[in-house]
DNA sequence: CGTAGCATTGATGTGGGTCAACGTATGTGG
DNA sequence: CCACATACGTTGACCCACATCAATGCTACG
């Protein structure tokens, strides 16, 4: 890893406060590579080797199970992925594959693991990152259990309206994957919006424009539901 | 707390490997409580103040919104909960009752934060705790979102029939609760149990018979979906 | 241009929720 | 010991959200 590299990840969330010397072993055997688009970076049931970060690009974590596939989520940088799996030293319970161009930090499970016994700043900032997927995911199986595919639908909007900071926005991802993101078909997303004409969405191709107060009246959004996203 | 208790909770995962003076720290404004089946412990949407470890009983994890609620996770001994809230130090996304007569451990959750800090043996086996819970709960979203409502419930027959070691076990807990417990309706799971009937399941009451293979043909269980429970 | 994605629309099927009625226990007090 | 209440489970009728399958439209781009 060329030094530049190590001063830009020196500076991330995930080693904020770490020792020198605890950085440096960890980091010792570190790979940074970069991927296309689709690429399968990791498939689900196997011992995790490695604890990735992702530096930028986007990726999706999903799985499979008879002849079903779902999306679980998405991760931005500077997002790590498999922590769970590493910090258990337990199988991957999600494949991952990249959805853009990435670039993606690898380091051996095992330093991961004896970094975390050596430095409380390290464990600390590991379980931080951990402690965000965790509500992240929670947030997701109550969105899934309590609201209709369409009220997660006009949800997300809100939530990309807001983070776009502008009345009128076009859809960061293709539809197919916004489908997939929140659990739905894309035969449903469709009539979703639809739907969603009745209540301040309307759009033309990918570009949407919101008239929040009215949206807001239908979704319901909730900061106990509707966190960080894509 | 008596010393006695302090003993117990030594022993516990969360402290196994901890320096003394940090355990000293961190338990010496800690509480134990009892609790009746029924209470409520928390409520959702609120900044945590403590982190609580249950020591016996047993727990539920729910949330409510738009009139609808749902049950998250049960928790039983010795795990903990809201540790992600803590680690955060953000609102709770769940709130907590207890099912059966329960005793917790309360810690301060400046304490558990300052512990994080402190030692590294505390926030990995803290951060233990959390990986193991996010994995629980990504399970928990698979499921939910790759298998239909009576192949959750074949997967946690089986499950709980392995974890009783004999072909014939009642339940642990009431239908009710099940139904929950795998997010649907009462008059759902009644219905679901007599399609298992066709599938190796016969049951009289709450004690229930389970053919294993024919069940397993139809539950296809998967240890990236099936995983420790109630 | 044609053809290869993607998105929409329609027709139809089904898992599972809802509501109401009916059973089946396990009490409690007369 | 029986009448009754209360809670829990089952069954049936019905409905709705969403998936599925198939056809069609839309854009893009070699």
């Amino acid at each position: 890893m060329r030094t530049a590299d190590q001063h830009l990840i020196r500076g991330f969330p995930l080693f904020r406060g770490v020792q020198d010397d605890v950085f440096d072993r960890v980091t010792a055997s570190a790979q940074i590579r970069d991927w296309q688009p689709g690429e399968t970076v990791l498939v689900e049931g196997e011992k995790p080797a490695w604890l990735f970060v992702l530096l930028n690009g986007l990726v999706e974590a999903f799985s499979g199970h008879g002849g079903k596939e779902t999306t679980l989520s998405f991760v931005r940088p500077p997002g790590a992925f498999i922590m769970a799996a590493v910090w258990t030293d337990q199988v991957q319970l999600t494949s991952i594959r990249t959805i853009e161009k990435s670039r993606i930090l690898q380091i051996p499970a095992e330093d991961i693991r004896s970094g975390l016994a050596q430095d409380a700043s390290f464990a600390k900032a590991a379980g931080l990152e951990l402690a965000i997927r965790y509500r992240d995911i929670l947030r997701e199986l109550k969105n899934q259990r309590m609201r209709s595919a369409t009220e997660r639908l006009a949800n997300w909007l809100l939530l990309e309206q807001e983070i776009s900071n502008t009345p009128s926005f076009s859809l960061p991802i293709p539809k197919s994957l916004l489908a997939a993101r929140l659990g739905m078909t894309n035969e449903h997303l469709s009539r979703s919006l639809n739907i969603l004409r009745d209540h301040g969405v309307s759009l033309s191709g990918s570009v949407i424009t919101v008239d929040r107060k009215a949206l807001i009246a239908y979704a319901h959004p909730s900061i106990l539901m509707d966190g960080a996203d894509i």
